[in-house]
DNA sequence: TATAACGTCTAA
DNA sequence: TTAGACGTTATA
């Protein structure tokens, strides 16, 4: 196979040619290790095949499992701030868009959601050791 | 029900 | 790659 081993096999190669934008959105720039530095590293994997699409996530049934909304942490400098500034885009927007301002924005809720796999880098120094 | 805001898709 | 739109969840 000229592909890469054993990863994804129903998508086979094509995987990565037809979702370049959403690697780069999660491997790169997705806010962990911030990228260019020469480490790169894994933006959920486990949760990012999931999250190719909004197929998965059940939280129809149960009312406890299933991808809900994280709450800001109220701590950052954003949490605190009161009042919306009204002349940011969010708040221009806010009838469409549907979201806080953009100074009163948590920090923790800039970064992506961050699964626990983000760190999965191996001691040779490899993030993608089958690729290899 | 109304309001606020997160998560994700998609156009530019 | 980013900003905007939309759907959906969370709280009152
Ligand atoms: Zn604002
Ligand atoms: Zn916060």
């Amino acid at each position: 196979m000229g592909c890469v081993t054993d990863f994804l096999p129903l998508l086979g190669c094509s995987w990565i040619s037809l979702n370049p934008g959403l690697f780069a959105l999660t491997a790169g720039g997705g806010g962990f290790l911030t990228g260019g530095g020469g480490s790169m590293g894994m933006a959920g994997v486990g949760e990012g095949v999931e999250g190719l699409r909004g197929e998965n996530s059940s939280p129809g049934s149960g009312g406890g499992a299933g991808r809900r909304k994280r709450k800001r942490c109220g701590e950052c400098v954003p949490c605190r701030r009161m009042g919306n500034c009204e002349e940011c885009s969010a708040c221009r927007n806010r009838k469409t868009g549907h979201q806080i301002c953009k100074y009163r924005k948590c920090e923790q809720l800039k970064k992506k959601a961050a699964t626990g796999l983000e760190k999965m880098v191996f001691p040779s120094g490899a993030v993608f050791p089958w690729l290899q």
